[in-house]
Formats: C-alpha cells, structure tokens, sequence
DNA sequence: AATAAATTCAAACAATTGTTTAACTTTGTT
DNA sequence: AACAAAGTTAAACAATTGTTTGAATTTATT
C-alpha cells in the first residue's frame, strides 16, 4: 500500500473515533486498531498525536475557501442565487462528513491545539468578510435591505445546520422517520434544512423574488 | 463549611474545568485544586468523576422544564408573546452559563455518559412537545402558519445561541467591539440574538403583528 | 545480488489517570 | 467527657496513556 493511503486510512480512523469517542478519549491504540496498522506507525507518521489533529483539520479544510471565493467573483449570478449556493453547499459538506465537524465543533468549544484554532481563525474570519462582501453587493443592487448583522446570520446557518446533525435522532424520532435508512434521512434533513435556512436568509436579508 | 456548599463548589470546579478543558482532559486533580479540596474528596462526594459530571447536569437542568410548562399554560398570554419569552429565557440562560452549554454540547456530541444523554433526551423531547402544543395553539387561533417544522425552528434557536457562544471572540472582532468588557457584550449579544431570533420566528411561524 | 534506506513490529518507557486505603482530625450525640 | 460518625488527608494502587526503542522486515538503489 502507497504511503499517501497509509496516512489517509489513520487520518480517517481518526476522524471516525474523534467524532464517537473526543480527542482525549480516543487513544493512539483505538486508532491504530481501527485502521488496521501498528500504533507506532502514528508517531512515526505524524509525530505525534496531536500533530495528527492538525493534518486532519488541514486534510479536511483545504477544499473549502476556493470554492467560496469563485463563487463571490461570479457576475452571472445574483446575489440571492449566491446565497443559495452557499447555503446548499455548507448543508451538503456538514450532512456529508458529519464526524468531521463534530470534531470541529468540539474544538471550538475546548481550543485545545493552537495551530488549529489559528486555521480555523482565518477561515471563519475569512467565510465573514466575504459573505460581508456579498451582503454589501446585493445592498448596492438594491435587493438586500440595509443593517445586516453577517456574524449573526452565518452564525443561524452553522448553528441550525450543526444542531440537526447532531441530533438527528429526535428529527427522526419526534417526525416518527425511519433512522436506519441513512441515505434517504440525508437526503431528506438536505431538503428541508435548505428550504428552512433559505425562507430564514430571505427575511435576514429582506429579499423579495 | 456545609457539606451542601463543599458539593456545589466542587460541581462549579467541574463546570468549568470541563468547559475549558473537556471533560476527559480535565483530571479529578485539577478539579480537586480548583475547588480547593482534596482529591479524596470526589470519590467521597460523588462516587467517581462520572457520577460528578452526572450530579452537574442534574443540578443545572432541574429549573429548566417547570418554567416553560408554566408558561405553556398561561391563557393570558398570546402564543408569539410566548413564543418571544421562551426566545428571551433561552438566550439568558446560555449567556449566564456559558460554561455549562458548552458541556453540554460536548455532551450532545460525545454521547458518552448514557445518563446524562438519557436526561438531555426526556428534556429535549419534552420541549419540542411543548413548543408543538404551543404552536398549534397558534394555529388555531389563526394567527401562525400551517406546516411548521417545530424540531427544525428549536434547531435555528439553540443553533444560533450556542453558535454565538462559542464564538464570542469573531463577534467582537468583525464588528470592532470591546470584548474585555464583558458584561457589556453580554447585554449586547443578547439583545441583538433576541431581535435577530425574533425576527426569524416571525417568519418561520407566518405571524405578523 | 548486495547495500542502504524506509517501514513495521512487539516490547518497554516514564508519566499520568481515577480510585482506594488507612491513618488522622473534626464534628455531633449521648 | 466519651464515644461514634463524618470528614479529611497523604500515600499508594493498578491501569492506561502517548511515545520511544531496537531489532526485524520490506522496499528501493546501485
């Protein structure tokens, strides 16, 4: 097996038992087991576990900014259809690796590691200014409404997203929906999560269609 | 010292060693130093760590479920006045307990302590019944909407507080706030979580004043 | 094929974990 | 005042933690 899949198979036990189990509870042992290679090989990969933390968030993270900002730069688009893209594409990353922002959400409550708080900094701080830039876009078109708290509002779209995540079994529970049938409750919490948030931005936004 | 305070100054150690540092992370040890006690003591009160973080969630989340079966049943009350009251206590009790709403995230994700999710899963049931009796008051009296997904609304409530809890710190650097004066940014935050929410039920609900 | 480098492994490492012990002090009761 | 119960303590407990070691094995290079 290539080395690059090696890293890649702990980098995903890891994730998978971070997001079960917390990164102070899952050890280098339950990681190692989990994807199938000696526990020395963490250390020698990645140096320690904690630096695996941070190739995780990097792994993880990258993919993310580019599309935002070609997006923005888009002029064939108007700034409600942005909004609508972003929506949809943030619901779609979190429903599509729910682990992965378990984690992220853990540590943004703990702040454990300083590297990835810092990564995390940027790129929150970064998600504003440019959500900012395109309040600011449709405010000038005419079609959002003036005084719009952007921290506020991304904050209802991370914040609804990442409750139903991780609870979705009283979705499920209260709505009396099959839980086992994974795919079509995603593609079902992928719906109504987007109609939701966008009846909710179109009101932030005091956008009429 | 009574034995009733030495207990609760331990529970308020715990609390906020466990939101800073994560409930594995933050040893029976310095639990023991921060409450100033020894660290015989945790196994003498509570039995182990685990039956701790037990006794805090037991002892923060007793007040909760009377106010809001109170209110419910209210008639004086019109349903988006309550509606607005359940907003406003939501968001006091997650901005003056911080620490707490940050375990219980954790808690909600980690799903490590079967009774302690057993207790979050009766209360969380409990009051998307009752926002769903309250609801359907209003639809009866005409004045909220028909098809109103009430798992989804609680979701953009607490997904939008806890969301602006743990990230206090872009809050006040996007907008350019003072963020040692904490008190301060407490009434702000809450304030504008209040209107911000406000505003989105009105919408999610179809009330119009 | 021979040598060097990289990878894998079981074992051992020191440190830290939650918990218990057994001796002690304090408090409360008769 | 005498006794028992409750509270407190430092020390020790076994278990587990992340990491390192050094020998074995595989892979790559000459």
């Amino acid at each position: 097996m290539e080395i690059k899949d090696k890293k890649k198979q702990i980098l995903l036990a890891a994730e998978k038992l971070f997001a079960v189990k917390g990164y102070e509870a899952a050890t280098v042992r339950d990681i190692a087991d989990e994807a199938g290679v000696n526990l020395a090989m963490i250390s020698y990969y990645f140096g320690s576990k904690e630096k695996m933390m941070e190739s995780l968030f990097q792994d993880r993270m990258i993919s993310t900014k580019l599309r935002v900002e070609q997006l923005l730069s888009d002029d064939s688009i108007n700034p409600f259809e942005k909004v609508e893209i972003m929506l949809e594409e943030y619901i779609k990353k979190v429903l599509g690796n729910p682990s992965f922002y378990k984690i992220l959400l853990c540590e943004q409550v703990m702040k454990k590691s300083p590297e990835v708080i810092q990564l995390l900094r940027s790129l929150k701080l970064g998600y504003a200014a440019m959500f900012a830039e395109l309040v600011k876009e449709g405010q000038k078109k005419k079609v959002f409404k003036k005084n719009i708290d952007v921290v506020l509002a991304l904050s209802t779209m991370t914040g609804t997203v990442t409750q139903l995540m991780i609870g979705k079994e009283y979705y499920t529970e209260f709505n009396n929906i099959d839980p086992t049938d994974e795919e079509a409750l995603k593609v079902l919490l992928h719906t109504k999560l987007f109609s939701h948030l966008k009846n909710i931005f179109k009101t932030i936004l005091g956008y009429e269609s």
